[in-house]
DNA sequence: CCGTTGATCAACTGTTCAGTAGATTACGGA
DNA sequence: TCCGTAATCTACTGAACAGTTGATCAACGG
């Protein structure tokens, strides 16, 4: 799936927090609560849940409502899909590689008179 | 290469703007300078060299001195590192994912006294 | 129904950040 | 040497953001 120009903001934008990131890397190994999330951190319980509603809007993660608590899981898509987009200019860049590469064997095959460095 | 925190904060603070996204797209197909990055945006010069700068400061992109200018390009090797944090939370879960699906087919295997939902 | 617990909402504060304008540096060409 | 061009530095403004405290809501257990 590809994302538009807003959601990869918000995806990024999860990423970009060392507190948002190691909720991920917890959320890897399992669902978790918000006390459960905010228990590993100096921060408020108040703080804790900011950042799971960046998460959440940047859809990295979802939740579910169970009785009092609400479980936090990771969506591994929007993992996928940034790998997708970073992916896509590396793409492009090996392409042009590829034809620099193509170039320079042209080059050494028919040597040129030097016009600038 | 793995990077540290604070690289990993760079680097998706950098690709978290759309405007930095898109000198990223542009450079994939090759140097550019700085008039010519600024050139398709809506902004002040200097408001693009600040740009250049978070994502020089990321370590997505790399600059050359010649003559007045001062050509960019990608650094891939960046790119490398943030797809490589991605996929190992996908790593991670998929790996829960595993255990899961083990652990459920031992459940079907020895029907067990349901404790909670 | 009341107290406790999990979590959010609301208001406020301090900091960071994106953008601007104006001055400045650095290089190359006439 | 003087001018034009490429780019940066500095100082400023307004918006967004991370964090706090205090109040509130919703669900369960006695």
């Amino acid at each position: 799936m590809t994302l538009t120009d807003t959601e990869l903001d918000a995806t990024f934008t999860a990423l970009a927090d060392p507190t948002r990131r190691a909720i991920l890397v917890r959320l890897s190994t399992g669902e978790a609560t918000v006390n459960e999330l905010a228990q590993p951190f100096d921060l408020t319980l108040q703080a804790v849940s900011k950042h799971i509603k960046v998460l959440e809007h940047s859809g990295l993660i979802s939740r579910r409502k169970e009785a009092q608590t609400r479980p936090c899981h990771l969506e591994t898509e929007r993992l996928d899909a940034a790998v997708t987009w970073i992916d896509e200019q590396r793409k492009v860049w090996n392409d042009r590689f590829d034809q620099l590469d193509h170039h320079l064997r042209q080059l050494q095959a028919q040597p040129t008179p030097k016009k600038e460095l």
